[in-house]
RNA sequence: CGGGGCGUAGCUCAGUAUGGUUAGAGUACUUGCUUUGGGAGCAAGGGGCCGGAGGUUCGAGUCCUCUCGCCCCGACCA
């Protein structure tokens, strides 16, 4: 590609909408431009980069023995009728009707799409195992799209499906598509975590999320500073605490705490560690049809997750409640224990399990009961309800947990019969009975991962592509056009490159060399190689933009010299 | 969906509190000359329904009402 024949509309300004490194750098370099809220223009740079993710995605799926399907943007909203998600998605499906009246929407996923053109179509387990996937455009009408193509309402997703006959089927292949997802972040050149996730509504047996690490990642991951254990916050889980501060030593009474609430007035009340208190944290939860208020027991010196304390009751969301409100119900705020409880429903956390020497509400006002042993609490609900903090030790090595943050990129699910139940997708098994096909999905952002790479691989210069993301390989900067003997090596370099299958562009353009230079940084072509004065002492120059080394190299040995650098 | 902010040249923004010449700057663009290793200099140009619709006024970018769009914080995000 020659520059000056090229569209690459560079800009000294950032857009003033844009915040993140990934939307000033796309924008400012001419990879992207905004339609409206949510909506990107993919310009020539863009669009190259954008095919070579789908390209590495293409392969690795091709390897695995996936199928390329594309199944219609437009979607019969029948389908998500059938389905029950036309209620669920709510706004975020944009609906519209033909001409004829009928109501359609675009996708947003295609889970509903993929069981139906196996539906009827598959009908032994002798068909099974499929994999089938596509990368596509999707529309999800966010309530507020943010973050530039980090958070877009059109975007470009991978969406595979997998189909079985049995779970540990099921089992292999979602083993498989992991492995094949961690080469896909391999090969892009991207720093990655795959971690343990939250899998929600949607329930299922496993979700595994993918997540490239970036201080500006919308997600929290406990991360293992020794092995390779990772999850999300919502998921994250600890080894039980082998530093167990010295227990106090009392015996089990009723003792005069006034005004002392909070969990630090009563440690230091008492001289005790938090550890030996016990926190009550009252939430409202709602579900699909009603709520009530519920509350969550944990040691004081943990703080709650409000995802696992949502799943523990199964709510869709827990909202804060007010003092009137716990009052109205005949708890006392402040002083809120677990034994005798019968004012309200409730949730204890795994660690509290068989404790003893707590101290905790008596559930009468300025009254604690200390030397507490809960295992006297018999037959109640347990479940893991705390935040795991920094410095938790790995549940799988001796490790310590440590907290980062995380672009997610990709989410593989075990959905078990959760579409293929309800959409009555069914196949005959070895007895000849009818059984829901055994699901796996598997996401990959495309699109998100355009700007995963930069919110990875910048500096206050602009875009450092990797690899197998750069627009072009290397790009050949004439310093001066006007100087005939520099054009013609450029030209003759830029011959030989061609021939060896390495893409370049060569910056003809009548400019001058600092903003050619600056340019070339903003765009982040990992090689220029700088054909100038120097080329009057028989050498060039080669800029590695990861490094912003500066190699002079002899003119006739660049080639050898670049293929070295691209290895 | 709650709270806040912003819409003026391709882009980034002044100008709006207190209404009053022909609406400005920087940058980008066009032409010419000079310059040519870090976003050049001089000169001359083109470019605006001041987001839209109503209204108040002799007069509105500026005041009032409505509306549309965009951004930020939060809620939400299989």
């Amino acid at each position: 590609m020659r520059f000056s024949r090229a569209y690459i509309p560079t800009t000294k300004e950032s857009p003033k909408d844009a915040q993140l490194p990934s939307h000033i750098y796309l924008s400012r370099a001419g990879f992207v431009a905004q339609v409206a809220s949510g909506l990107y223009n993919f310009l020539p740079l863009g669009k190259r980069v954008l095919r070579k993710i789908e390209t590495i995605i293409n392969e690795e799926m091709t390897a695995c023995g996936a199928l390329e399907v594309d199944l219609s943007f437009v979607t019969p909203a029948e389908l998500w009728e059938e389905s029950g998600r036309i209620e669920k998605f709510g706004k975020e499906l944009l609906r519209f009707r033909d001409r004829k009246d009928n109501l359609f929407v675009l996708g947003p996923t295609h889970e509903e799409m993929m069981v139906s053109i196996v539906r009827n179509r598959i009908t032994s387990y002798k068909q099974l195992p499929l994999n089938v996937y596509q990368v596509k455009t999707k529309f999800r009408d966010e309530a507020r799209p943010r973050f530039g193509l980090m958070r877009a309402r059109e975007f470009v997703m991978k969406d595979g499906y997998s189909f079985h006959a049995t779970t540990e089927d099921l089992d292999r292949e979602f083993d498989a598509m992991e492995a094949a997802y961690k080469r896909i972040l391999e090969r892009l050149g991207l720093t990655f975590r795959i971690v343990e996730a939250d899998s929600g509504a949607i329930g299922g047996t496993g979700s595994k999320e993918l997540m490239v690490l970036a201080s500006s990642g919308e997600d929290t991951l406990a991360v293992c500073d020794t092995c390779e254990y990772g999850a999300n916050v919502e998921a994250a889980r600890r080894s039980p605490r082998v530093l167990i501060p010295e227990a106090p030593e009392a015996n089990f009474a009723k003792f005069k705490t006034p005004n002392i609430k909070s969990i630090e007035d009563l440690s230091n009340f008492f001289h005790v560690d938090p550890y030996y208190t016990l926190k009550a944290v009252v939430l409202r939860a709602v579900y699909e049809e009603g709520s009530e208020p519920v509350c969550f027991f944990i040691r004081g010196c943990d703080e709650l997750q409000e995802v696992k304390a949502r799943n523990s009751v199964g709510a869709i969301d827990l909202v804060d409640i007010s003092e009137a409100e716990l009052t109205e119900i005949g708890l006392v705020p402040g002083f809120i224990g677990a034994l005798d409880q019968d004012k309200i429903r409730f949730v204890m956390d795994n660690d509290t399990r068989n404790a003893t020497s707590m101290i905790c509400g008596a559930n009468e006002a300025d009254y604690h009961f200390v030397g507490v042993d809960l295992s006297v609490m018999g037959d109640v609900p347990f479940a893991d309800l705390v935040a795991v903090a920094v410095g938790d030790g790995c549940p799988h090595c001796e490790g310590k947990l440590l907290h980062t943050k995380g672009i997610e990129v990709g989410h593989i699910f075990k959905l078990g019969t959760v579409y293929s139940a309800p959409l009555k997708a069914e196949f005959l098994d070895e007895n000849g009975r009818s059984q829901p096909f055994i699901m796996g999905t598997y996401g990959m952002g495309v699109s998100r991962l355009v700007a995963a790479v930069i919110e990875q691989h910048h500096d206050e210069k602009g875009c450092i592509w990797t690899h197998a993301t750069a627009p072009y390989m290397v790009n050949l900067m004439v310093s001066n056009i006007k100087e005939e003997a520099h054009l013609l090596y450029a030209e003759e370099l830029y011959a030989t490159l061609g021939k060896n299958k390495i893409e370049a562009i060569l910056d003809d353009r009548k400019e001058r060399f600092g903003f050619k230079m600056s340019d070339a940084e903003l765009i982040g072509f990992p090689f220029t190689v700088i054909i100038g004065k120097e080329l009057n002492n028989g050498h060039v120059q080669i800029l590695v933009r990861a490094t912003a080394e500066m190699i002079t190299v002899d003119a006739d040995k660049v080639m050898e010299k670049l293929a070295e650098l691209i290895g």
